[in-house]
DNA sequence: AAACAAGCGTAATGTTATAACATGTATATG
DNA sequence: CATATACATGTTATAACATTACGCTTGTTT
């Protein structure tokens, strides 16, 4: 092995790794073409995107018809790897800074221009865990969201 | 006006007003039979439905076919008066116990079950406003959902 | 009675997500 | 390098969730 060869590779492993790349690299993905193209197509707006966005986005990216299926099935592939976030109460995904940290994400997502902002804050995040925890269940995911208006859309 | 009279208002205001009842009606709403069979029906289960399981479960009820959007329109109706919360990360519906107090509610939802449980923690949920206020924004409606295993589906 | 609004019906359509199965492509192995 | 294998994507169809547009009936106001 690692007569490392064939043209069509080097498209695939180009060296523009970001840090999601490299995460997922990291953790046993393959950073194909598709899904290259996929991440950038999340990554490419502030606001978050649905899936038929997306699918438009990579659609003309690469140049031809793609299921929405296949769009799906890799957007479902990066929330495992934390790689992008489903915003719930939108359906809308959106991409994630923070690989390395999985913490659980709030977001912010604004009624008026769609924009969606996210924070970090563990304490929070661990104490609804914990509220959690103390019934007896056992989270697996959260969800944080707050429904409003952004600073500019709030005037 | 006040001459209190039809015999199919008797039907309407019956006299086994809830809290649900008696809220929506003190806010201004009528309390009409479409009305009390859609919040029967989302009240009836522990687990939260679909609407269109509820579609189906009024239907039957009232022993004929209802329109998806006659109770998508009473669901939306409901969630603004507080008597009803949709659980964004599975597109379902519950009945709210306390429509008097409309605190963020934080939901629990069994991945293996599907049994919701609900808690109210005004602390935590103030301090996940409290987060989103501090950058500027206006929080309207909060999303606090857990996945993850109930006791019974822990094991 | 006329005007108006609220509530619901009906039908069609839009949007979001998944299933089932075929085909292609990378990697390992003899 | 041939082939086996697993992984990745394509194709098609359909399921699940939600909304729009419009009209009819009923209750309320004038």
């Amino acid at each position: 092995m690692t007569t490392n060869n064939h043209a069509h590779l080097h498209q695939i492993h180009t060296h523009i790794a970001g840090p999601a790349q490299h995460a997922f690299e990291a953790a046993g993905g393959h950073w194909t073409v598709m899904r290259k193209s996929v991440f950038e197509a999340v990554a490419a707006e502030g606001a978050p995107r649905t899936a038929y966005e997306i699918t438009d986005h990579v659609s003309s990216a690469l140049g031809r018809k793609i299921g929405a299926n296949t769009i799906y099935r890799i957007l479902e592939l990066f929330i495992e790897h934390n790689l992008v976030s489903r915003i719930e109460s939108q359906n809308t995904y959106v991409a994630c800074d923070h690989p390395q940290n999985p913490a659980d994400c709030i977001f912010l997502v604004c009624s008026g221009c769609g924009k969606t902002t996210h924070l970090d804050d563990q304490a929070t995040s661990e104490q609804v865990r914990a509220l959690a925890t103390a019934t007896g269940f056992t989270p697996d995911r959260m969800v944080i969201e707050a429904n409003g208006r952004c600073v500019g859309c709030s005037l």
